[in-house]
DNA sequence: AAGGAGATCAACCGCAGCAGT
DNA sequence: CACTGCTGCGGTTGATCTCCT
């Protein structure tokens, strides 16, 4: 393996753009000697670049097992249930998205995930909440969007939600509900729509507790009545379970979305009412 | 067609942690 | 124990692209 130990001349470094050239040379050179000191490396492979730059370029974009294009709704799921409760460790997050680097992930989560949560965003997004719901109402409140409104309302008037606690839209904008959801959740965020399309509320809360949101008192007094509950089951107001625990992703990858509760409302059009809220 | 605004994403910067001396 | 250098992480920047007027 050819070392140089120390280099006199000091070439400036380049910065910006990588050239196709630059790639070309790292690759081949990672290729034949593999990793061992990005400093060193980048000179031996005639890149006028800091190891610091070389190392990002190649564990960011030219490493092979790096999965470029699009996230599926999968990952996109898990990109949101992570950050709840990992926060900003996007490495860690990018962990467990095999060919996804934390740069990545973050861009991501800046450009196209966060405003899902965005809370000052409020009016825009009940906006769209109720362009989604002119839209479909007449033509798309199926069968099963009529079997959902025709549960007692008292049955549906307290829902303790997920970890992600964003609520159906549908769900929420059924006539028949009442005004108030609750909200539980093992992360630090949460999110709920308001059956009246009037509000949405993020808050940070505790662990291990959970709250009732009144939409109609709008935003003051959000938080009325904490108590300590399992996190992610859904109830009804006689505190029956009425969904699975956990995470609506989980309960895709477990196939026990609760197709009873939600009456033929697909998980995936259930995601998809959310990216339409918060444009994605 | 042009240009302005916003969105996207590759790359940089500064800092912290760690290992070696 | 202090110093130094390397690596990795998260925040930020800026070039480029896309969309809208």
């Amino acid at each position: 393996m050819m070392k140089k130990t120390s280099s006199s001349e000091k070439t400036p470094l380049k910065k910006g753009a990588w050239s196709p050239e630059e790639d070309r040379k790292l690759v081949a050179y990672i290729k034949r000697y593999k990793i061992w000191n990005w400093s060193e490396m980048s000179k031996a492979a005639g890149l006028a670049r800091s190891g610091k730059s070389c190392r990002l370029r190649w564990v960011n974009y030219l490493r092979p097992d790096i999965k470029h294009g699009n996230f599926s709704e999968q990952e996109k799921e898990t990109i949101i249930t992570l950050h709840e409760t990992l926060g900003n460790r996007w490495s860690a997050i990018a962990a467990k998205l095999p060919g996804r680097t934390d740069n990545e992930v973050k861009n991501y989560w800046h450009t196209h995930l966060k405003k899902r949560l965005k809370v000052d965003s409020a009016s825009t997004v009940l906006g769209e909440l109720h362009k989604v719901d002119d839209e479909t109402s007449a033509k798309n409140l199926s069968e099963s969007d009529h079997l959902l409104s025709s549960k007692p309302a008292e049955s549906m008037s307290i829902l303790k939600g997920t970890d992600n606690a964003v609520v159906s839209p549908r769900l929420m904008s059924s006539t028949d509900n009442p005004s108030s959801v609750l909200i539980t959740s093992s992360a630090p965020t949460s999110c709920g729509i308001g059956k009246d399309g009037k509000n949405v509320i993020e808050s940070i809360i505790d662990n291990t507790s959970s709250e009732t949101l009144n939409f109609d008192q709008e935003l003051q007094s959000l938080w009325t009545k904490p108590d300590i509950v399992g996190n992610g089951d859904f109830f009804d107001l006689d505190n029956q379970l009425i969904g699975p625990s956990g995470n609506p992703q989980e309960w895709q990858q477990d196939s026990i979305w609760p197709s009873d509760f939600y009456k033929g409302y697909d998980y995936y059009d259930w995601i998809d009412d959310i990216d339409k809220i918060f444009g994605t």
